[in-house]
DNA sequence: GTAGAACGGAACCCTACGTTCCCGTACACT
DNA sequence: AGTGTACGGGAACGTAGGGTTCCGTTCTAC
């Protein structure tokens, strides 16, 4: 399989994962900027998506649909309860939900479609929530919207490339469940610390 | 006392204080905002301030040095341990300070007093938390740095208003206090958890 | 009454970005 | 092989936004 309709092909897929990767970095980015991390010119983007606006809507009904199948697939396990909790809070984190839904919203008119999907993430959030609490293992003074602020604090985590996020995106997450979890306890937190150095990142005017 | 020195004196404060809520709120912000939350003309900003360059810089010191007094208050306190960590916490989430020189720094190219307070401010937040450590009061497998990233990660919180979100800034510190101190434990979160209303602010496209 | 400081805000200029357009290229079909 | 056509590259266009400047006005001090 080759020739002009392999590349289209490739480069429907290559196109979402550049746009993903631009705008969870950087909400505001120019789409020229997506078409460069691309490898591709600016028109393959406009053949695909009339505007700026309608590829945001795509990436964030994206987001909305593997947080829906993310949280299903962590709800089938009823076997023990916490660690389906857990294994639900993983799975949002590491997916980058937050990114691709909360800090693209509000950059364009929401569709009838993202507000349907947006209320479902909202019901199995709920779900989770409830279970975990019904279940004794999950402190009932946190609710399901202080779940899903905790998902925006840990999606704001930016340092290092995008592995190096994610790995500390899990770290505090981990440390958040140990505030979480009935009874309280210390577990082993994934992921080295930030170094200095990392840290020091933070002075230099970015690039 | 009246006349147009009392006014001048008045708008120096007013203008900081304006810049520091508009800057805390969108980092990138026009100058024009700043002036306008002020209540007064850009011409204002610019006798006080040679550039946007030079106000953010202003601020970023005067977040440090907020900093800095609130860590050696905080320090000074040697009777509780945990108390006097839990002090030092408070206090700069309270006073927003990671907004104040993080989310700013990168935005101007740094001064060379600016890296002094700066590696002040890293020096007393290891101190806080040797003795923390040391104190047996703060589990050992977080590091200062763990701490640098966790104010960040309540500086992102954004909702309501200031007020507001200063609340919610405390709630989720108190959460992740919980899983700091030594022994485990849960306490009662102040502040109301986000309503459902606060969230759906979300999803609608920004003022 | 006048000189001058402080101010408000319009005007200027430049950058950045979304979108369009033109052209080259290479595949598909004859 | 030749040619029509879909596709993609990237320059060009128009516009909006925002930092900075500048000018006219007001109010104080002497």
């Amino acid at each position: 399989m080759s020739g002009r309709k392999a590349q289209a092909a490739r480069n429907d897929e290559l196109i979402l994962q550049a746009a993903r990767a631009v705008f969870t970095a950087d909400p505001g980015a120019p789409i020229a900027a997506v078409a460069e991390k691309a490898g591709v010119g600016i028109s393959a983007l406009y053949r695909r998506y009339p505007s700026k606006e309608a590829l945001l809507q795509k990436l964030c009904g994206d987001g909305l649909k593997l947080y829906i199948e993310v949280a299903e697939r962590a709800l089938a396990d009823e076997s023990d309860p916490w660690e389906s909790f857990a294994a639900y809070l993983r799975g949002i984190v590491e997916a980058d939900s937050s990114s691709l839904t909360i800090k693209l919203a509000g950059t364009f008119t929401p569709t009838e479609e993202l507000g349907r999907d947006a209320a479902r993430t909202s019901a199995l959030a709920v779900e989770a929530h409830g279970r975990a609490v019904a279940a004794g293992v999950l402190r009932p003074d946190v609710t399901p919207a202080d779940v899903a602020l905790l998902f925006e604090q840990l999606a704001s985590i930016k340092l290092g490339g995008d592995e190096r996020a994610a790995q500390l995106r899990q770290r505090y997450l981990t440390l958040a469940m140990d505030a979480l979890r009935v009874p309280p306890a210390h577990r082993d937190l994934p992921g080295p610390p930030p170094a200095d150095a990392e840290l020091a990142t933070r002075w230099r005017p970015q690039a």
